[in-house]
DNA sequence: TAAAGTAGGTACGGAAAAGTAACTACCCTT
DNA sequence: AAGGGTAGTTACTTTTCCGTACCTACTTTA
C-alpha cells in the first residue's frame, strides 16, 4: 500500500484492515477460536500460503492475533484473536447480520449460489 | 480476486469489501454525504484514479453506492451511499472507536505521527 | 521398500493487479 | 495566452500475488 502519513485513527484502522484477507482471517478466528495454520487455510477457500503467511505475520505484528509454536514434528502453529483483536468481534457481528440482509436481497451473485 | 463458489453471506461479503480501498471509500461517503469524483479521491490519501474508478464501479453494481451524472462540461459525478450502503453505518461507527482505542494503545506506527 | 502423508512454511517464474503518466474536450480564471 | 478544473481512459511499467515445487523429520500406506 502507499506510504502516506495517517491522517487519522480511522484513516490507520482502514489501512490496516484493507490488506487482502486480513478481515476474513479475523473472523474465522473470531468465530472458530484458535486455529492451526492449516486448518485456518482451508477455513479461507481461495487463500494461498504465501499469503496466509504475510497476513499473519501482519496482524501478529500489529497485535491483533498471537501465534503460539509448539515444538513438533511436524511444526504445529496455533493462531488466535488477541484481546485487542477481539475488539473487532462485534464488528464481525454486525457484519453478518447485515450480509445475510443484503443475502435476502440478493446482492451477491445469485448464479453461483443457484448451482451450488 | 479468486473465483471460488461464496460459502456463505459472511463470506460473500468479506470478499465484497475486501478489494483495496473498499472499506475507506465507504466509510468517506457515509462521513461526508455524497461526494464528487475528485473530492473523494482527494479524500482518500493514496488512492489512484484508476482504482477509485474500478471501486466506485463495484460499489455500484452491488447496489452499495450510487452515481448520478450532471450533464455539464466539464463533467460532474456525484457518488452516495445508498440506503443499503447506509447499513454499514454502524460498523464503521464502531471501527471508529476502536481505531481510538487502538490508538491510544499505540497500535499504530508512532514514528511516523511523532514527524508529522 | 518406496511413496505418500503430516505440519508450516519458503523460493521462484509467471500472471494479475496496481501505479504512473499522458491524454480527452470543454469552460473558467489569472 | 497559460493554467486550472471536471471525470475519467489508455498504454506502459512496476508491484503484488499465484501456482508450483521444495524443505524438514517423522508416520502411515501400498
Amino acid at each position: 500500500m502507499p506510504k502516506t502519513p495517517p491522517q487519522c485513527p480511522m484513516d490507520s484502522i482502514l489501512r490496516l484492515l484493507m490488506g487482502p484477507w486480513t478481515t476474513y482471517i479475523i473472523w474465522v478466528l473470531s468465530d472458530q477460536g484458535p486455529q492451526r495454520f492449516g486448518a485456518l487455510k482451508r477455513a479461507v477457500p481461495g487463500i494461498s500460503t504465501r499469503m496466509l503467511t504475510e497476513r499473519l505475520r501482519m496482524l501478529q505484528s500489529a497485535g491483533v492475533i498471537w501465534r503460539e509454536q509448539a515444538e513438533t514434528i511436524p511444526p504445529a502453529v496455533t493462531y488466535g484473536l488477541t484481546p485487542r483483536g477481539n475488539d473487532l468481534r462485534g464488528v464481525l457481528d454486525t457484519l453478518g447480520h447485515i450480509a445475510e440482509r443484503w443475502k435476502d436481497e440478493g446482492v451477491f451473485a445469485d448464479d453461483e449460489l443457484g448451482t451450488v
